[in-house]
DNA sequence: TATTGTTATACTCTATAACTATA
DNA sequence: TATAGTTATAGAGTATAACAATA
């Protein structure tokens, strides 16, 4: 393993993704707020409109512990967005699924997403291509 | 305003970025959690590290209400880490400002920090420089 | 026995509104 | 009257521990 570099291009390109990341969560607190849903409710509803998933997935997911995510989606589901379903394999398990309603939400919320990414409309088709190769390499094997 | 793009590679960077951020944001957290601080405690802390401010320049760089301000600095300051000063020009003012022993914590959060973006070393000095100005190039004039 | 989901509890962060002391 | 900071309150996310149902 490397050691961290502290030379002044890196501590710019450290100071630069710092900012992406503050103004990359900002907006997505924002846009999910526009739909009346918190940052974890809108992470959940964009997970399950992938795919159904049980409580237990769902957890790993958003790295936190089981307990927590009866309560968002507690909340998801009094507003009609998800609901939960037994799994025919295991009757311990429920699965989680997004309503006809919760995946309109999720496309819209999705759209509005896109919308605050669009910062890289700045950039060409070159260009991407270059950030996008550079980001690989930068998040290393455990992306691919 | 341009529209935002959908094109497999816009998309693809976008993801990328998604991914970045998530694991900035959970590198954070755990570099935060190993101080026994909390993420908002952590920011708070590298801000004040930077210089002093009054409680409502605090919320100002955080974004939230001057009220969640005095919670935070609240338990900082139980910890010995912030202590809050008058403002000698308007005694309405507080100043926070870092203890010797809030220094050096936000100083080792900094080395954490470091670490965790370590994943920068797999660049080579002329890529960290079209990544820096690619990155400049996407976040527009405001950063300038 | 082990696992899934839940409940109960406590802490932190968050916004809103009302309060105080200054300006 | 306006502003800085605080308090009170309520909602949401978080972790921990204990529980019922199922495997």
């Amino acid at each position: 393993m490397a050691t961290p570099r502290r030379d002044p291009l890196t501590l710019e390109v450290v100071e630069l993704i710092g900012t992406v990341v503050a103004r990359y969560y900002e907006e997505y607190e924002q846009a999910a707020a526009r739909h009346s849903l918190t940052g974890a409710q809108a992470r959940v509803l964009g997970l399950l409109s992938l795919e159904p998933l049980p409580m237990r997935g769902i957890a790993r997911k958003l790295k936190c512990e089981p307990s927590n995510v009866t309560g968002i989606v507690d909340r998801l589901e009094a507003r009609g967005l998800v609901e939960r379903r037994p799994d025919p394999a295991d009757r311990r398990v429920k699965l989680a699924a997004p309503t006809e309603e919760g995946r309109a939400t999720a496309s819209r919320l999705r759209d509005s997403l896109d919308f605050a990414r669009e910062p890289l409309a700045a950039l060409s088709d070159e260009e991407r291509e270059v950030l996008r190769d550079l980001l690989k390499r930068m998040l290393g094997e455990s992306v691919l």
